[in-house]
DNA sequence: GTGGATGAG
DNA sequence: CGCTCATCCAC
């Protein structure tokens, strides 16, 4: 905390002429401190602004609705948000639209943005809820509000002086410190001069002013008799100047954008982020330092930024309590119960310690578009579908981060992709020293949703979300001079290219024709079958397209720009892979033919995971799995027991190896022996109940040669 | 690199 | 609720 206020404070000198002299309790060292924005002075202000039901104030702007009438914004048939006069019903996130209409017939229900499959932008559709199968909600009207809004906010605020944090999409903090110090030392020029004999852990005089002017920001209670008005301390006045300023940035979002936001004002982020929640809408608070201890004292700490989930309830637990007054009871050894780094944090927390500073610049660091499928998709096709839509938004997401102009520029794509229970994620780099496109973009992210497939168990897919990241500031122009100044023109073409190739047909998923032993086996030309061969001939095709990058890597750079569009780099002529680093590690075919080795190395199939047969339990089982003792069953197959949480992925597994095996068959064209078409390949729906107790099992399956315990089976791979 | 957990909004 | 984003961690 502050150190003890000296109200007559001693100089090295002469104590006895000081003694009457009344005196601040900061010094001048703290004062200055504020220039350099120190994390560490008392006198630091921050202030957070949060604005008012974001999403739904969006909309009444956009719209020019009269902000009084109750408006909620929709997604499906959920409400996302609600603004303040409809919060008046009774409304919350968790009713549906429906419900809400009842509770308020007049409720004004506005739906999201959403992407249409094929559309090249999001757009207001009518009655959007209906096609929940075919749209992908956009939040991109609320970036650009909250965009407009970051740059209102800091034009309002002088530019040598700012700094401003992007918190969210509707929230930022400001440290008004070295503002709040030029504007105090215009205020009290006795400030200025040199601290007394020159030492700067000399204590300011006090405050001249006897009654400081708060306008009608709420003042939080100091909970003391006289605290709220008397001995006003230079901490105080700071506040005081930037409430003012708080104000007049509120005012100018209101005035210039139309938007109204609450402030919290404060010494730290913690309690500015408190404040500025603790009255709205469109008002803003004070936090004096005198005033915190009764502030958070009275407060949930569950209410705190970090304790509102699990560790919150694990403190809630461990002590009995969600008081903050009761929890600064325990002494900082009680709190480490919860860990080390994590007690001492909440013991300075609760304490209303925070010294985190605002970070400017917040750059994103990843994007990400995603969807829930109600019902779940089923093929790769449909998946590939909504990837364009993605990828769409994705790249527009990008040229907005000033991909284009080489300002920013991810490094990695991620496709994750969720199956019951289950969730997978591939993810691959983004090849650098190009241009970045969008057909690019749709290519990898194409090639990521084949590898799922090809792993096994891709459907029903209940999610599928796709991710860049790894974003990285301007890897600025030391590239390649040649051709760098054009980019700005080829941008813009290339774009208008990508649009047409990426919302052309599908290159043609090259049918494997499946025929006797191979149908009589897997059954009618099955969907999965259909799927695993698109999906392997995206793989394949990405594979030859990217050798020829590589090919073409010498080449002048204007080349790679006109990226072909899609169905040429598919349609390219297969090039035989004749690559030596391919059949190195390659123990896949040891019991095939070299050529179909180097083929069927070329297939990043099967997985890690699926040739791995180390026990694991499957992600999110019920907690019941946990607890409980874990059954086995026997694999005779393999000659190996095995949790019975591994049996789906253990299922998984034979179906790739006997489709691989079958794959390589026919790219030998030669008759499947019968040996591999046997019985029961795979229960393809394990009754999960009746997992054999160990132990129980016959011998060998097959002929082949896995031990208990060791089973190893060693397969070519892949990155 | 894969994949979960956690948390905030 | 669904959809973003971020960070941390185990393997």
């Amino acid at each position: 905390m502050s150190s003890p206020a000296p109200f007559f404070a001693s100089s090295p000198l002469s104590i006895t002429s000081q003694r009457r002299t009344p005196k601040s309790r900061f010094t001048y060292k703290q004062l200055h401190q504020l220039k350099s924005y120190s994390p560490q002075t008392p006198l630091r202000v921050i202030a957070h602004v949060d604005l008012d039901a974001f999403y739904a104030q969006c909309e009444t702007v956009r719209l020019n609705i009269d902000p009084s009438k109750p408006l909620a914004v929709q997604q499906w048939q959920g409400l996302i948000a609600i603004n303040y006069p409809a919060r008046a019903y009774g409304l919350s996130r968790h009713v549906t639209s429906t419900e809400a209409l009842k509770a308020c017939p007049e409720l004004i229900l506005q739906h999201v943005a959403t992407w249409k499959e094929g559309d090249e932008k999001w757009a207001y559709h009518e009655e959007a809820f209906k096609h929940i199968a075919t749209h992908k909600v956009s939040l991109d009207p609320y970036r650009m509000e909250s965009r407009k809004i970051l740059k209102c906010i800091k034009e309002s605020l002088p530019e040598k002086e700012q700094r401003v944090e992007k918190a969210s999409i509707d929230e930022v903090f400001m440290d008004l410190s070295a503002q709040v110090y030029t504007i105090l030392l215009e205020r009290y020029p006795e400030l200025g001069g040199p601290p007394p004999y020159d030492d700067p852990s000399e204590y300011l005089p006090i405050v001249p002013t006897t009654v400081l002017d708060w306008k009608a920001d709420a003042l939080v209670e100091t909970g003391e008799e006289d605290g709220e008005v008397k001995d006003p301390d230079w901490d105080d006045v700071c506040l005081v100047i930037a409430s003012e300023i708080v104000r007049d940035v509120r005012a100018q979002v209101k005035e210039q954008l139309g938007y109204t936001c609450s402030g919290g004002i404060a010494k730290n982020k913690m309690i500015a982020k408190l404040g500025s929640g603790y009255k709205k809408p469109n008002q803003q608070t004070v936090i004096r330092n005198r005033a915190v201890k009764h502030f958070l004292g009275e407060m949930k700490f569950t209410k705190i930024r970090m304790l509102g989930g699990k560790l919150g309830d694990e403190a809630v637990a461990m002590f009995g309590t969600d008081k903050v007054r009761e929890l600064l009871e325990q002494p900082l050894e009680q709190l480490k119960r919860l860990g080390d780094d994590t007690g001492s944090w909440l013991y300075n927390t609760i304490r209303g310690e925070d010294h985190s500073e605002v970070n400017p610049g917040t750059q994103i660091k990843s994007m990400l578009s995603a969807k829930s499928f109600r019902p779940a998709i089923n093929s790769f096709d449909q998946g590939v579908r909504w990837l364009r839509i993605f990828v769409a938004d994705i790249f527009s997401r990008c040229v907005e981060e000033g991909v284009l102009e080489n300002k920013r520029r991810p490094k990695t794509i991620n496709l994750h992709h969720r199956q019951g229970a289950q969730t997978k994620s591939r993810q691959s780099p983004i090849p650098q020293g190009k241009p970045l496109s969008e057909v690019v973009l749709f290519d990898l992210a194409k090639n990521l949703l084949a590898q799922i497939v090809v792993d096994g168990r891709a459907w029903p897919c209940a999610n599928l979300s796709l991710s860049v990241g790894g974003f990285e500031d301007g890897i600025t122009n030391n590239k390649g001079i040649g051709g760098f100044l054009v980019r700005g023109e080829e941008a813009k073409a290339m774009m208008s290219n990508n649009r047409s190739s990426i919302s052309g047909s599908e290159p043609p998923a090259k049918r494997r024709r499946t025929k006797g032993n191979i149908k009589s086996f897997f059954g009618p030309p099955s969907k999965e079958r259909k799927d695993f061969d698109a999906a392997r001939a995206v793989l394949k095709a990405h594979q030859e397209s990217t050798r020829e990058e590589e090919d073409d890597n010498e080449e002048p750079d204007d080349e790679e720009f006109s990226a072909p569009p899609l169905e040429e780099s598919k349609a390219k002529p297969m090039t035989p892979t004749t690559n030596r680093h391919e059949s190195m590690d390659d123990s896949f075919g040891a019991r095939t033919s070299p050529s179909a080795q180097l083929q069927i190395k070329a297939e990043p199939l099967p997985t890690q995971e699926l040739r791995d047969h180390t026990p694991h339990p499957i992600k999110q089982q019920p907690y019941q799995l946990y607890q409980k003792k874990i059954d086995t069953f026997f694999c005779d197959k393999c000659n190996i027991h095995l949790p019975i949480t591994d049996r789906s992925e253990h299922d998984d597994y034979h179906v790739a190896l006997d489709l691989s095996r079958e794959m390589r068959q026919e790219e030998r064209n030669q008759p499947l022996p019968t040996s591999a078409v046997k019985k029961t390949p795979v229960a393809p729906k394990p009754s999960r109940g009746r997992g054999r107790p160990p132990g129980g099992g016959n011998g060998s399956g097959s002929g082949r040669a896995v031990e208990k315990g060791q089973a190893k089976l060693v397969f070519g791979r892949q990155s």
